[in-house]
DNA sequence: TATGAATGAGGCTTCATTCAT
DNA sequence: GATGAATGAAGCCTCATTCAT
C-alpha cells in the first residue's frame, strides 16, 4: 500500500470501496475463483481491513446481493401499484413493464446483478450461514409472491389470458436470466451492448404469444 | 494384435468411467469445489491414474463438454435435413422440434449439461490452455453457424416472418437456458421435474409471438 | 526439502516421526505457541503431510496424549493387582510404588508427559471436538477411578490410616506434577536432573506423613 | 504542581484498570488466546491507550507478575522476622505458616497468581525483551534466597530436622504448586473451593514427614 | 493523551500435481 | 500402466501493532 495513504475514511465509503471492488472480482470470476486478497488489492487496501466490515468471504458476497434483491422488491410494489391503478391496457404493457424492471434492477447495479446470476448456480446452501441464507430466501421469496399476486390479478382482470402462473413466471424469470446471459456474454467478446434490444424484443414475443393463447382458446 | 485393441478399449472404458465420475462430481459441487481427489473415489481409481489420462483438473472438466457439443452439432444437422425437407409446415412445428434438440442433448447427458451450465459461469479464458479452448470454442461456432442458417432458410421459404436472425437465435438460446436454470434449481429443492413442460410451454409461446410478428406486418 | 529423500515411508514409521516432532515442539513451546509449520520441519517433511495422518493440529496434539493415558491405566491396574496380593507391608511402600508409576510413565515418555502437563493448563474444552475431549477425559476419569479404589482397599486393609480419599488423592496428584514442574524447570537451567530423587524423597515425607496421622488417631 | 499529581495519579489508575482487565483476560484464556482487543474492551478504553502504557503484549504480561513476586517478597521477609523471634514451635508450625504464605499471596490476587501459573508452562524466554526477563528473574532469585535461609536457620534453631534444603526447599514449592493446580482445576469444573483444606492439608502432611525424619534419626 | 481504522505477517488447512515404487 | 504418499502454493482469517487524527 502507499505509504501515505489516508488511513481513516468514513466507514461507508470504506464499505462502497470494498463492495465494488468485490463485485467486479465476484463478477469476472465467480464466488470461489475470487480471493479475498484479489479483492483487496483492487480496493487497494489490505486484506484485514475487509474483515474489520465483513465477517467472512460469504458474508461479503451475500452484503452485495441484498440492495439488489431489495430493489427488485421495491420495482415489484411499483409495478403492483400500477397494475392496481388499471395502467396496463394489455399483456403487451404487462410484460414491457415487467422487462423494465428487470431490465431497471440491471442497470441501477449490473455488477450486482451479475453477482446474483453467480448466487442461482453456486450452491451455497452448505457453506453460507443459516442466518445469512435465510435473509436472502427471505426477500427472494417474498419477490416471488409479489410476482404471481401481480399475475393472478392480471388474469382476473382480464389483462392475460388464464394462463398457468407458475409456469408463466418461470418462462418470464427464465427468459429474462437467459437472455441476460446471453447477451453479456457476447457483451464480453464484442463489446456491443445489445442487452436492451434483446431484452424488449423477447418479451415482446412472448406477449404476443400470451395473446395468442387467449385467440386460441376463443377459437376454441 | 488382439491385445493391442484389448488394451485401446480398456483404455476407453476406463476414460469413461472417469468421465462420468467427473461429470456426477462437477455437476454436484461445481468446478472449484470438486477434487480430484473425489472424482478418483467414485471412479474407483487412484488420483494419479486420471493424470494419466487427462493434462490437468481444468483439462477434465473441458473433455466433459465437447461430447455434449458435438450432440448438439449432430442433432442440429438433423434439424436442418428435415427443414431442407420441408418437414416443417408452421413456426410452431419449427420452435417445437428446437425446443426437442435441446432437451434431447439434456437427456442424453442431463450432467453433461450441467457442467455445460457452469461453464457458463466461470471464467476460464485466462486459465485453459489455448488448444483446449479453441477446440471447444471451434465446435460452439459451428452450432451457432448452423442455427443461423437454418434460420435463413426458415425466413425465406416463408416458415418463419422476416424476423431478427441474430436476435431469435438469441432469444431461443436465452429462453432454453434460462428456463433450464430455473427449472433445474427448483428440481433441486422441490424435485419435481417440470422442465420438459416448461421448456415445451415457452417454446410454443414464442412460435406464437414469432407468428404474430407475421400478422402485424401484414396488418400494416 | 532433500530432492532425493525417500518419498515413501512406512506409515507407522512417519506417524512415529510427526509425534516425536510435534512432542519436542508442542513441549518446548506449547500448544499455542507451536506451528504446524515448526513441527513440519523439526520432522523433515512438509505440511501437507501432517495433514495426511492427523485430521488437525488439535488431533495431533491429543494424539500425543493417549498412548501415555493408557500406559497410566495399565499401570495402576499392576498397582492395584500388587496392592491386592499384599505386597506392600507399609504406608511407605505403598506410596513409594505409587511414585514409581508416575515416574515410569515420566520416563517411558517424557515428552508426552510434558505435552500431559500442558494439556492441565490449557483449557481445551472450547476447542477440542467433543469427540475427543469425551475420549481423553474418559480415560482420565477411568485412571482417577482406579486410584480411590486402591486407596479405600489399603484403608480397609489397615495399609493406610483411615484418611480423606479425595484429600490424599489430590494431594499425591499434585505434590507429584509440582515437583515434577519444579525439578523439570530446573533441568533447563542447570542440566542437573534431580527428577527421581526428589520425587522419591516427596514421597518418602507424605507417606511418613500419612503414618503421623495414624498415631495421632491412636495417641487420642 | 497539583495536575501533575493529578496527572500521575490518574495515570496509575489507568495502568491499574489495564492490569487488572488484562489479568482477568489472560486468566480465562491464557496468553496465546487472549488478544489485546479483549482487554481493551474490559478495561473500556481502545486498544492504542494500552500501548501508551505498555511496549507490547508480552510486556504487559509479565508486568502482571512483578506485583505478585514483590508480595511474595514482602510474605517472606515477614516469616524470616517471625522465625527470628522465634513464634515457630514446631515443624507445624513452620510449615502452616509457610502454606499461608502462598495462600495470602493466592488470595491477594488470584488472577495474578494464575497467571504466573500460565507463565510456568510457556517458554516466554525466546520472546521476552532481555530487560524485562532479567527484571522477573532478579525477584524470582531473591525470594528463592530468603526461602534457603529461612530453611537454614530452623534447622540451626533445632525447629526442623537436618533436612536436605534444595529438596525440601522444591517439594514444598512443588507441592504448593502441584496441589494448587489440580484444586483450581477442579475448582473450574465442580466450582466447589477446596484450595485452602487442600493446602494446609498436604502441609500438615509434610510436617508431619519431616518430624518424622526427625525421629528416624534418634531411633538410628 | 486517546482513539480505532488500517495494516500485514503469520497461522491453519486444502488440494492439484508429481513421482518413486 | 497404476498407485498414493508427499509436496507446496494458495486461500481464509486473526490479531498485535502502528499512526493519523
Amino acid at each position: 500500500m502507499k505509504k501515505n495513504r489516508q488511513r481513516t475514511k468514513e466507514k461507508d465509503i470504506r464499505i462502497q470501496e470494498i463492495e465494488s471492488a468485490a463485485k467486479k472480482v465476484f463478477f469476472r470470476k465467480g464466488y470461489q475463483e475470487s480471493s479475498i486478497d484479489e479483492i483487496a488489492k483492487r480496493a487497494d487496501i489490505s486484506k484485514g481491513t475487509i474483515y474489520l466490515y465483513f465477517k467472512n468471504k460469504e458474508d461479503l458476497y451475500l452484503a452485495l446481493m441484498l440492495p439488489m434483491f431489495r430493489e427488485v422488491t421495491r420495482l415489484s410494489e411499483e409495478f403492483e401499484k400500477k397494475l392496481d391503478e388499471s395502467e396496463f391496457k394489455s399483456a403487451y404493457d404487462y410484460f414491457m413493464e415487467f422487462s423494465k424492471i428487470c431490465l431497471k434492477a440491471y442497470e441501477i447495479d449490473p455488477d450486482g446483478f451479475m453477482v446474483y446470476r453467480a448466487f442461482q448456480l453456486e450452491d451455497f446452501s452448505s457453506k453460507v450461514s443459516q442466518d445469512t441464507y435465510e435473509r436472502l430466501n427471505e426477500v427472494a421469496r417474498a419477490n416471488n409472491a409479489i410476482a404471481r399476486r401481480c399475475m393472478s390479478k392480471a388474469i382476473d382482470s382480464g389483462l392475460l389470458p388464464p394462463v398457468d402462473i407458475i409456469k408463466i413466471a418461470d418462462v418470464s424469470w427464465g427468459l429474462f436470466l437467459g437472455v441476460m446471459q446471453v447477451e453479456l456474454d457476447k457483451l464480453k467478446w464484442t463489446k456491443k451492448d445489445h442487452v436492451k434490444d434483446t431484452i424488449e424484443y423477447a418479451f415482446t414475443l412472448i406477449s404476443k404469444g400470451v395473446e395468442g393463447l387467449r385467440s386460441k382458446k376463443k377459437e376454441k
